[in-house]
RNA sequence: GAUCCUUUAGCUCAGUUGGUUUAGAGCGCUUGCUUGACAGGCAAGAGGUCGGCGGUUCAAAUCCGCCAAGGAUCACCA
């Protein structure tokens, strides 16, 4: 990039300066006695990689450590992976299956070594995506939930919570996954409504020339009927209490059962039962001592007890047993039907629900305090509707199924002794030995009569422990970094996240630590298209994140991505966005040059207008960082953005740049560039957070800097006391240079053409200290008051103040009539307004004092206002 | 089905405990401006009966009720 260049060059500046931030180890933090301040990374999954929402959601993060550690706080960005149990070793499979390796060959240890290899060949790309962003993450601090450490916290906290009789062992109908089959939890079941179709079947009577018809959308659970069941006061079938019917196909008898569960409204009424298959029909099954078949096998397949159909798909069965029906003469109809199914988040096939042994977390008592720290405002969610959410799960929740029939995670550490209940959990074999002998009483026991568990736990099983773990404080509580870093400060996520994650979090927190895990939950949208259609790969509308940046540059990316990002709310992405960041890096790039552009003079004086500028800016920017701080602290940091954007653009480049700028080639004086300079570094200041590459590359050059100095490190400035008076009267100023540009262009006078302006002042309102800036900006030779009302010029008026610009014939009087009517009409319509409040006894009597007199001064306002524009028009028309 | 949220300019959103001008911003749009930091720019401008109806109040985008549309979460009947 070279000095003269017009365009900023995002790709070089990118790279040098991240390098730069790398070796002299900017990002690391290690405890001291400043404050701390910490986010630890929501883990991406180790083999992803990087999409536009992980983009929002760690610029966020950026932006938030990199302000606090310009607060001069001990800034920790702790990054990481999690193993994603149910991704890796889907994908570890379908790897070997390319090979022609079928998993279950292989043994558990071999197994594993093939997923390491897939993880560290595969694994961590997103991490160095993340650098490409900007990242200023502690780098040293990398974890993942496999780690040593963190399997060592996981398998602990299971040992605790097991010794406090929270985690059991229990046969439950769960979420079977039969692709990857294993279970997965309620949560992890997306439901989809479907076009399907209701069967209706007739069973035969026994020793009755009768049938009974059922309706089912899934007629190849049928070999798995044990019974059919009817509503008590159904008077259709009341003669059928006691009787027994046979299942066509497979010819069981099984009883007709009754019970109030039955909707009579719903088919026909009679529902079949299939216990092992569907929830209901599991607890139909428990309170009517039903026998149970599980007609399925792991892969979705039909089992032997299914006595038919063997090892084929379910799907294929429903065709095939349909036809069978029918043939055989027991389908009676099939209708249309949309129902809800559940499907598999990480594999998308549908799940199957199964009765299988498993381990679970009771969750009734341990959510207590977590309910109660986000009411109470301990923890603070932002937005705070989120709250809500999260109260109704919360408050409804149910056992969390912590296990999964996989084998890429952390191994569930119970053995067993004998046959499958008897078993201990313990940290390692030794343990778990003597464990053994004391429970059986056997100190014949070796370790070759224990089995381990096969099964490994969910993996938010290890990320729920994150931010303790990742400062190793389940392993060694009092150590000094979980001391110092725990809690954290703000945890950046995505509201689909709240209950895997966010909940469980403070579970964790509460329970290992007792204290929230993190003060504040920021909650970010979803990244959208321009349809508010989600991202995804199917529909191809999610650009690639990388590819933006190196088209528009991190500093673009992150910015398009902030500017429109209300929190909680979806951020609908178009190429727009980061092209506007692009722009205005750009315009940042270009207000350097000009300030940079030319030749400093000691010898000359400073122009009055410069002086007036610069000190109107010092006020505008304490002003408006004192709210920047306060849109900080509440999170909102598109309205942050948006503030640091208008004041470099409009105030500081469009105001300030435009009044002090020196006539073309003229030299600028040492005052106003030492002062320009000043206020150009705090800019750059308050834009590094948002923009980081492009800051530090200005910063730089602006001054000569030492080896290892950053931006990053720079104090961040802090709001100071402001003089309102002093940005009101430049503001009038502002109103009247639009006023005058406004004349300009509706006259089609040329910027070149320079004119006279005269004000005509009774009441002295107007503060002739801004002339110098006036006549800066429009092009005046002759700023005057005059007591004599000028023939011949346009009129405008700012405040009660009335200003004249002489134009002889360029005026055309009638449209200048119109013109001041129109203004004249709004006025007189306001005054009617305050009028009305003013008239109105009630108001008068019950209003506050100080809005009364509010109400009392823009009558007078107005009043004079109108005064002066009907004088104009007066003098127009005569 | 239950609970919750949203509805303000063409689009995306601000709008504090009701009262500083008969509502603001960014983008988009319209018009004008090429020697001057930047056309990836500058300047000016148009555009809204604050979803609808009713109520409370001296005063409602803001509080309350009903209705309508959209969305989210949870649950789920075969």
């Amino acid at each position: 990039m070279t000095e003269t260049s017009t365009k900023y060059n995002s790709k070089n500046t990118e790279i040098k300066w991240y390098q730069y931030w790398l070796e002299h180890k900017l990002f690391k933090s290690v405890p001291d006695t400043r404050e701390p301040f910490t986010i630890v990374i929501p883990p991406p999954n180790v083999t992803g990689v990087l999409h536009m929402g992980h983009i929002l959601n760690n610029t966020i993060q950026d932006i938030l450590i990199r302000r606090a550690r310009m607060q001069g706080k001990n800034a920790c960005w702790v990054p990481g992976t999690d193993h994603a149990s149910i991704a890796t070793e889907a994908k570890v499979v379908n790897k070997l299956a390319e090979e022609g390796i079928d998993k279950h060959s292989v043994s558990r240890e071999e197994f594993m070594d093939h997923a390491w290899d897939w993880t560290h060949k595969h694994g961590g790309i997103i991490l160095e995506q993340l650098k490409k962003l900007g990242a200023s993450c502690d780098w040293d601090r990398t974890k993942f939930t496999l780690d040593k450490d963190l399997s060592e916290s996981v398998i602990k906290v299971f040992i605790d919570l097991y010794n406090k009789g929270l985690i059991y062992r229990g046969i439950r109908m769960v979420n079977w996954d039969t692709k990857a089959k294993t279970a997965v939890s309620d949560e992890e079941v997306e439901y989809k409504d479907e076009k399907s179709k209701l069967y209706y079947v007739k069973y035969k009577i026994v020793d009755m020339n009768e049938y009974i018809t059922i309706a089912t959308t899934r007629p190849e659970t049928i070999l798995g009927d044990t019974a059919v069941c009817v509503h008590p006061d159904d008077s259709r079938y009341k003669h059928l209490h006691g009787k027994q019917v046979i299942i066509p196909l497979i010819n069981r008898e099984v009883p007709i059962i009754i019970d109030d569960y039955i909707d009579i409204e719903f088919g026909t009424g009679a529902l079949k039962v299939t216990p092992a298959h569907d929830e209901n029909d599991y607890r139909l099954g428990e309170k009517h001592n039903l026998q149970s078949f599980n007609v399925f096998n792991d892969n979705g397949t039909m089992s032997k007890e299914a006595l038919l159909y063997e090892n084929i798909d379910r799907f294929e069965v429903r065709k095939i047993i349909t036809d069978d029906l029918d043939k055989a003469g027991n389908l009676v109809k099939i209708e249309d039907y949309t129902n809800r199914v559940g499907y598999s988040q990480r594999t998308q096939v549908p799940i199957e629900p199964k009765l299988s042994m498993q381990w679970f977390l009771k969750m009734q008592d341990i959510v207590k305090p977590a309910i109660e720290k986000v009411n109470d405002e301990t923890i603070n969610f932002s937005p705070k509707r989120f709250v809500n959410t999260y109260n109704h799960w919360m408050e409804n929740i149910r056992d969390w199924n912590i296990s999964r029939q996989l084998w890429w995670g952390h191994q569930i550490p119970a053995y067993y002794i004998s046959g499958t209940n008897d078993f201990v959990v313990a940290e390692n074999i030794e343990t778990a030995l003597k464990l053994a002998r004391e429970k059986n009483k056997n100190n014949n026991l070796t370790i070759n009569d224990l089995k381990q568990d096969e099964d490994v736990l969910d993996t938010w099983f290890s990320s729920w422990l994150w931010p303790i773990s990742v400062f190793d404080g389940i392993r060694f509580p009092e150590n000094e970094e979980i001391k110092y870093y725990y809690p954290t400060n703000v945890l950046a996520t995505g509201h689909d996240i709240i209950f895997f994650w966010v909940a469980r979090m403070i579970i964790a927190g509460y329970e290992f630590r007792n204290e929230f895990p993190f003060k504040n939950v920021y909650f970010t949208g979803m990244v959208r298209d321009e349809q508010r259609r989600k991202m995804s790969k199917q529909l191809g509308n999610s650009p690639d994140p990388l590819h933006l940046i190196d088209e528009y540059g991190a500093d673009g990316v992150r910015f398009g991505m902030m500017l429109c990002s209300p929190a909680g709310g979806d951020l609908l992405y178009s190429d727009s966005l980061p092209e506007q960041g692009r722009n205005f890096l750009n315009k940042i790039w270009n207000a350097y040059r000009l300030t940079q552009s030319r030749e400093v003079d000691d010898e000359i004086k400073q122009p009055e207008h410069s002086k007036i500028a610069l000190d109107w800016f010092n006020e505008k920017f304490n002003e408006q960082i004192a709210k920047l701080d306060e849109l900080y602290d509440t999170f909102k940091l598109s309205e942050a953005l948006m503030l640091v954007y208008k004041l470099f653009k409009d105030e500081f480049s469009s105001w300030l740049l435009e009044i002090v700028k020196p006539d073309y080639q003229k030299p600028i004086d040492r005052k106003t560039f030492t002062r320009l300079n000043e206020y150009f570094e705090q800019l750059l200041q308050i834009l590094h957070p948002f923009m980081p590459f492009i800051t530090e590359e200005l910063w730089h050059q602006l001054r000569k800097r030492n080896a290892g100095e950053s931006i990053m490190i720079s104090n961040m400035p802090k709001p100071k006391p402001f003089h309102s008076k002093i940005i009101n009267n430049f503001d009038v100023a502002k109103d009247i240079i639009t006023q005058i540009r406004t004349v300009r262009k509706e006259k089609n006078i040329s910027y070149k053409t320079k004119f006279k302006l005269f004000y005509s002042d009774n009441t002295n309102s107007f503060n002739s200290e801004l002339q110098s800036v006036i006549i800066r900006l429009c092009g005046i030779e002759n700023f005057s008051k005059t007591d004599i009302k000028p023939e011949g010029a346009t009129h405008f008026v700012v405040k009660k103040t009335e200003f004249f610009i002489p134009l002889g014939t360029l005026i055309d009087t009638d449209a200048e009539i119109k013109r001041l009517k129109e203004e004249l009409n709004y006025a007189q319509g306001f005054l009617n307004s305050v009028l009305k409040k003013l008239s109105n006894e009630r108001f008068v009597k019950n209003a506050p004092a100080d809005v009364i007199e509010k109400e009392t001064m823009k009558q007078a306002d107005a009043e004079a206002k109108i005064k002066a524009l009907e004088e104009q028009i007066l003098n127009l028309n005569s």
